[in-house]
DNA sequence: CATGAATGAGCCTTCATTCAT
DNA sequence: CATGAATGAAGGCTCATTCAT
């Protein structure tokens, strides 16, 4: 192949690459709204710039589609407390920031964490998916885990716990208080940032 | 009425309110089985012995079917664990029986579970069972409260911790564990027994 | 087949012919107000005191229960005119007369000649009942023409008239009024009223 | 958009507009055949080349494709005498043309004016195309009314009569003449055209 | 490449009808 | 006799998928 057709090629699978993450963008923001049962291609389509046709065109079926658009899902959803984490000089400080990021992350994003906590439970049901929502799972308990190392590293304290009892702690905390927000309670994120520290502090010391 | 027909009229409501129960039951099998997204009201006939139609003679629609059915669920879930702490005569014995009770319940009624997670996400997406659900999630809070509170009266500790966040933990931590198990990890019900006196332990003291 | 016998058979007979008239009824009253497409034989059921699978006990079928709501009907229908022609001692009178007892007609029993005309039409696609309703339709014509005759004799005039086209305009007229009366105009009857003597004046002369 | 997807996109609306078109008329062959209640979808496919689901996507709901298919059959309706009015010389043309023209509709187009009055028949207990049922009435009413009027001039005669009253006469007749010719009378046409001129001739003098 | 027309399986629901009790 | 439980065909509708243009 010459220089110029494959300068060429790479180009078209470059585009081709593109449109599928432009899509699967457009299938999160239809899954975040209406979740995993409630969300057609044609829905995807509607909110994408394309007609539906081409879905078919850029993925298999629509098992492809989605299994895309959780594996992308991921990047936004496991650095997320890395800022916290660097920036933080004391335990009380990671404390606090941990607390209001989480809070934080409930205020603006509650729609897409649902879609988190459906695609995670469909994953028990279908196996296309299964291997990607583990993934990302994992990510997000390194990430959580980086935060109490680090926390207990401040403090000066030892952790007597697995990541994975961590993780889960947390995340339960934080799927209760997504719970209580999307049923209409106001001072669910607050609550969130109250009850954050506290656990933070039972579970190391 | 005369005595005699009330008689077959209390009769007659018994047999549909057992019939009603019959179908919930069928209905939480292929719940159970295929998840809220891909269960149908022929799915659920085919599991019962009767034709779809009779579905719509004992409920006026899907939902009605479906809230039933989660109401019914409700029962099983909510007092597990009561047992375990009326009988409990130490902390290391609530503590050994409640870690094996939620093992126990991991290793058996998986698929139940995972039905309990999807509909509660459902219920973040549909108005419809959302009251229920709550509800629910209300009663397990409350039970695992029972556990703490008591776990902490023989061990001789205070609890400094809402009851919201000690379910939060523990559910999250049957979450995971749940997630690895049906993802196919066989220890997933080990670790859970371990895991599960450790954070009790972190968090009464 | 001794006397007694017979009694109690022909007791028995009255009352199956009972019953069906009290079915009939109910199937009148349910067809008056949701129209031939949109019955159903539980509807039916419900407006009377019985359930619905004794419908199919009295009558072979749905199209029997309607064919002899239908002629049953017939007697509701083709007398209303009578005493008006018997008491008319003027044209005038007989004029007057005519015109309001159709008024009053629209706008008492609207719902039942609501029907009337839906079952006119769908004797036009259902063989079945048509006999019948060509039946009722020749009454309905003679009554119409003892009017128009009538009137002819005490206006000392003469009719240049089929008997079919009298019906034929009388109707229309009527039908036309009970359009407007149904889509909501308040004054429909009293148009009505105003327009049946002028075109009777007009027929006959 | 350039002038050229513009032209494509032209077309493209032409077509889908063409399309429903077909489907209507597919729609009113299937309604002429059975009338409204026995008119399904699957069997307005059915009398079309395509399968059901297309309906769907060429109308949002069975009441769309209905509502513009009786607004597509108004242009035939309403304007089938006006060729008569135009042409008539004398008063005994128009005559003689309104009869025939009658007698010549029912003769030919007799299960689409079944349809016609099963439709308006309909809309007294379906608000959904009442409102374009009454403006079709009003059309009809319309044109009736352009040939008295014509007839009157013609004739030198004065007409002492509302529009609603001459329509609902006309209406009537050829109402009583559809009833026959559908139960299998063969004359009805000819008794209709001979009824027409002679009610004329009474209402307008 | 992209469109959107077309298909047909499958969903929830209604309903006439049958039949055991 | 009467009930009402049960059936299964049919209806309106949604949607993933295919394919001609």
């Amino acid at each position: 192949m010459t220089q110029a057709k494959e300068r060429i090629s790479r180009r078209a699978v470059d585009k081709f690459a593109q449109r599928r993450e432009q899509l699967a963008e457009s299938a999160l923001q239809a899954l975040a709204e209406l979740g995993y049962a409630r969300t057609s291609l044609r829905e995807i389509a509607q909110k994408s710039d394309f007609s539906h046709g081409v879905l078919h065109y850029y993925f298999a079926d629509k098992v492809e589609l989605l299994t895309y658009s959780v594996r992308k899902f991921e990047e936004i959803c496991v650095t997320r407390y890395d800022d916290v984490v660097a920036e933080a000089g004391t335990a009380a400080d990671l404390e606090r920031g941990f607390a209001e990021t989480m809070a934080t992350t409930l205020r603006n994003d509650a729609t897409m964490h649902r879609l988190w906590y459906d695609l995670r439970n469909q994953s028990l049901y279908e196996e296309s998916f299964r291997a990607d929502v583990l993934d990302i799972d994992e990510r997000r308990q390194a990430m959580v885990w980086r935060v109490v190392e680090r926390y207990a590293e401040l403090a000066g304290a030892t952790v007597d716990l697995a990541p994975s009892a961590a993780y889960a702690a947390f995340d339960g905390l934080f799927q209760q208080a997504l719970l209580r927000r999307l049923a209409g309670r106001e001072t669910a994120a607050d609550e969130l940032a109250d009850a954050v520290p506290r656990i933070l502090a039972l579970l190391v010391r």
